[in-house]
DNA sequence: CGTATGACCATGC
DNA sequence: GGCATGGCCATAC
């Protein structure tokens, strides 16, 4: 009743995934942060690829309680997935240019509460030296 | 085991 | 700003 390999998972999603979506189910409404901001959360050796694979494996099926996949974006600040995810993004008041370009500045995540950070073993995006202001929204 | 593919990203032109 | 390239790394075949 051992699987050497596959420590703890049977069949389902692997664990690091299931990291990734806690961390995505924090992102506010109408907030978006990119797979490199949830890669740097986790810290080493998660990647920013690894973030999208965990993205890209949720078209098998949400888990419960579901993930907000559209406020996962590029870092160029344009969405991977198609016209649907920025419409469901607009539709949380999210702007983007007409080349399809959201202003990270204003809509990006900082990252999450540092308390929730630290009680589920994570830890919240060290701002290197000079801090960014979060623009409110509205 | 080699090869191809992908919801990435930094860099350089 | 757009486009190409290389690095990265897990999965699928």
């Amino acid at each position: 009743m051992h699987h050497p390999d596959r420590d703890g998972e049977a069949d389902g999603p692997r664990l690091v995934f299931l990291r990734v979506y806690e961390i995505a189910r924090q992102i506010p409404y109408g907030r978006v942060a990119t797979y490199g901001h949830i890669a740097q959360v986790m810290g080493p050796p998660v990647t920013a690829r690894e973030v999208g694979d965990a993205m890209a494996a949720l078209r098998d099926g949400q888990p419960d309680p579901p993930v907000p996949w559209q406020r996962v974006i590029n870092a160029q600040g344009r969405v991977s997935t198609g016209q649907r995810q920025q419409t469901l993004l607009e539709q949380e008041g999210v702007t983007f240019s007409v080349k399809g370009v959201t202003d990270l500045g204003r809509f990006g995540w900082q990252g999450p509460d540092p308390d929730w950070a630290e009680a589920h073993g994570f830890h919240p995006l060290k701002n290197e030296g000079e801090e960014k202001q979060q623009l409110d929204l509205f």
